[in-house]
DNA sequence: TCGATGTATCGACGCTTGTCAATATATCGA
DNA sequence: TCGATATATTGACAAGCGTCGATACATCGA
């Protein structure tokens, strides 16, 4: 099914006009988190999970990394506002943030 | 120099399904041509110029960088196949690849 | 209270990246 | 042919990144 991107004018679009600095170094930080193999398999396990939430605990397996780094690269995510972190008793259930994906889709928009 | 495989079968998307260890790194390659502020400024300057081609020269004040530098980052951007760059003269006239960019909005698709 | 479990942090390590000056290569005009 | 110009390459350096083991912190069950 096709789907028609939606162009919202608050974010900067690299193709409609030059960027000036601050903006190129706002998009530069959103792509920069996407610019890892590690954490875009994570975010897709995240998307894919039921109720689109995943315990951390579930992610070190399937992406065969160890602990801390799994806890690293979530916490970049989280910072780039791509995943939600919300700790409910000893775990922590991670969600995506579809509205910041689309702000940096946006972005790509010609 | 590396270059990087064009996405061939047509666009992996993070969200719709868990990514596979090739596409995560296929898809990694890309975003990290764009994670970086000069190159997201150098690729709005190309696709705003007239013809929606600059040459390198031209790119190099308003990115406030040196000449190597700019070359360097030209290189990445063609190497992940954001750009082309044509050698006409003593120029090289560069163009933004629109499908490329296409490829990787398509893989933040909801 | 105590041990087990999930997560975050710390310290360290190689590797990569962005940057520049210097230099090389190629092309044009005179 | 010679000098000027546009671009690529090289070598070097500091900073940043991904990774791990070890450890600290927090929370639960018994």
């Amino acid at each position: 099914m096709k789907k028609i991107a939606v162009i919202d004018d608050c974010c900067p679009q690299v193709l409609s006009a030059p960027l000036d600095d601050a903006e190129a170094r706002q998009l530069a930080a959103g792509f920069k988190a996407l610019a890892d193999p590690i954490r875009l398999r994570l975010l897709s396990l995240i998307a894919d999970a039921p109720g689109g939430t995943a315990c951390s605990c579930d992610l070190e397996a399937p992406v065969g990394k160890s602990q801390s780094t799994v806890s690293h690269h979530l916490s970049v995510l989280a910072d780039a506002g791509l995943i939600t972190k919300e700790k409910v008793g000893r775990w922590v259930n991670c969600t995506v943030v579809p509205e910041r994906l689309a702000g940096l889709r946006a972005a790509l928009e010609v």
